[in-house]
DNA sequence: CTGTTAGCGCCTTCAC
DNA sequence: GTGAAGGCGCTAACAG
């Protein structure tokens, strides 16, 4: 780490000098292009070795402005908090990276005003393409993309204003519930008991795990009960809350529960922890999406998993495509347990 | 949305053109500056107006080239699967965005190559600050920030390259155990029934976290059983496997237990799934770090939280403290539960 | 009050 | 094979 001149960043025209040669070879050598233009191949180690001795790294700033690539990726989410969205978050990095761009993602704690400055900054940042996950209403950050000429996709939740990528929730609901029927009927119970708990009504993700679950039922001609579907909120305490309710009204739980989010299914735990050790095995829970400490709690549980590797993946071949008008709406399957062997490979000092 | 130019975007140059200013009229009044240098009114107002109609944007490349400040700041950490990590992102985030810079986070993996090539990526792109989260041995990357001339800090872990901020883990270890052996002591149990399961070894925070029980233990003058301590790794398999063969020696649990991270608290979890109800209510578990589903889980777990805000303002104050020299050790205190009212407040939308 | 100009560090063409 | 020069978009003197 010998910088010969620590503090300040060395240049092309640093290499320059101290090897004697030009900027223009020292570019050419820096860029792998040196091949191409007969340099000779002393020079061009005689540059490499002097510029790894100076510590010396690109200034992309330059280059970006120069070459109007910046060699950005953004991505913006709501937040890290759950497996889903740190898993989309990571996903992204990694491919990213393996196209040689730099992953930029942010958190914007769904605050609208922060929603809009952190895009106005990537767009400053000139982003090459920006990933917006799990807003409600992309669309005026998809017209910001669209006026500055920069890609956006919509993950998870779809917009009007560029091509999204979501997970197919109406497939994968039906799927979790016709094997949580399956499992009630195996347990002696009635398939109506089942309950779908959590949620916004109206909003596009719970309207279409709603649309799944009754195409479950009907496959099976089986007519849902009255308040079969409860959209309480997505939240905790709004779950627990609604639990609490049913469980009053009826003496116990529903012996079926399809918990709409893994913060509502959090709502549930807390009531569970309430109530008598034997109330954890009288229930057959399923959930949309995942989380490590659920999945292994002792009842009965089921979690749908989304493929975050699918969805990131899908996204990147929609801006790579390149059509600017595309409104396309891609889908991908869910599935269930673990999807991705690397993805639990803890490593020795992981905590 | 009116881009008089859409795919391209727009320059000082064009908003000097159509307004009929000159490019340095824009860039003051765009800058904000303009009042200091007289310009009249009705000019800003032109120029801003028709900044808003062109979607103009600032080139933070050829600004920060200008100015050579990039208004980046970066940091890079394991993953964001646990909310240590996700909460570290998160309040970097909002704190780099509250000083105007704009947040870039990385996730490594624990992949040594990875963490040296998202380095000397950040670098390139000029970030003004690097924070390096929970990496072993982060001095290599210190270094390359040395080199570079920009300022880097440690967090979680500590490194010789650069000042580092970490929890202060003893304090909290020590104060978490005492909480554990009054727990026992008020059921009935001896305190010597207190163990301390998973970390590393020789890894600084489980060293600390040691150290931290044995001065609890020595203040009340208790003598630590032989097996007391028992570094079996991090990872939720291995606490699953030593629970079973204590269990299996001792023909129970221990009645107190204190987790060295929320992995291994997902192994002890898994474990107690394995047994009948009634042991959930026979063990007083204490643990680093903390996790919305297991703070509800229905066993008397107390979770150590990390104080992330702490860490983050320590570290910004490091940066801006200003000294490059400067190897100091700031230590964060830990506290119990909630730590941040706003944290929990879930949107309507989160799940 | 506003316009002109010289770079910031890099890449690419075009001479030599 | 190598050097000189222009320009990416922006800012900060410095002239008008």
């Amino acid at each position: 780490m010998a910088s010969s001149n620590p503090g300040r960043k060395s240049t092309i025209y640093d290499i320059a000098k101290t090897t004697g040669s030009s900027t223009s070879t020292v570019s050419m050598v820096l860029n792998g292009t040196w091949a191409r233009y007969r340099i000779k191949e002393e020079t061009a180690n005689r540059i490499l070795e002097c510029a790894r001795e100076l510590g010396y790294n690109v200034n992309m700033k330059a280059r970006g402005l120069r070459l109007s690539r910046s060699g950005l990726a953004g991505m913006i989410l709501p937040h890290y908090r759950n497996r889903f969205f740190a898993g989309l978050a990571q996903t992204f990095e990694d491919q990213a990276r393996s196209r040689g761009l730099c992953p930029i993602v942010v958190g914007t704690q769904r605050d609208p005003e922060v929603e809009v400055s952190v895009t106005e900054t990537l767009l400053s940042q000139r982003v090459e393409l920006l990933f917006i996950a799990g807003l409600r209403n992309p669309t005026p950050l998809n017209e910001l993309c669209t006026a500055a000429g920069i890609r956006s996709i919509n993950l998870d939740l779809p917009g009007d204003g560029a091509p999204s990528v979501v997970t197919d929730n109406r497939k994968g609901s039906a799927t979790i519930t016709e094997l949580l029927i399956e499992k009630l009927l195996a347990r002696g119970h009635d398939a109506d008991e089942l309950v779908l708990l959590g949620g916004v009504a109206n909003e596009y993700a719970t309207e279409m795990r709603i649309a799944g679950f009754r195409d479950a039922l009907e496959a099976r001609h089986i007519t849902a009960a009255e308040d079969a579907v409860e959209c309480c909120g997505y939240n905790a305490a709004a779950a627990k809350r609604a639990l609490t309710v049913r469980y009053e009204k009826l003496g116990r739980l529903p012996f079926g529960l399809l918990m709409n989010s893994i913060t509502a299914l959090e709502g549930m735990v807390q009531f569970m922890a309430t109530l008598p050790h034997d109330a954890w095995k009288s229930v057959v829970v399923g959930c949309f999406d995942w989380d490590p400490f659920a999945a292994y709690l002792p009842f009965d549980v089921t979690m749908l998993r989304q493929d975050v590797q699918g969805i990131i993946a899908e996204a990147f071949a929609l801006v790579e495509n390149g059509d600017p008008t595309d409104r396309s709406l891609v889908m991908v399957p869910t599935g269930f347990g673990k999807m991705y062997e690397e993805e639990e490979q803890t490593k020795e000092f992981d905590r």
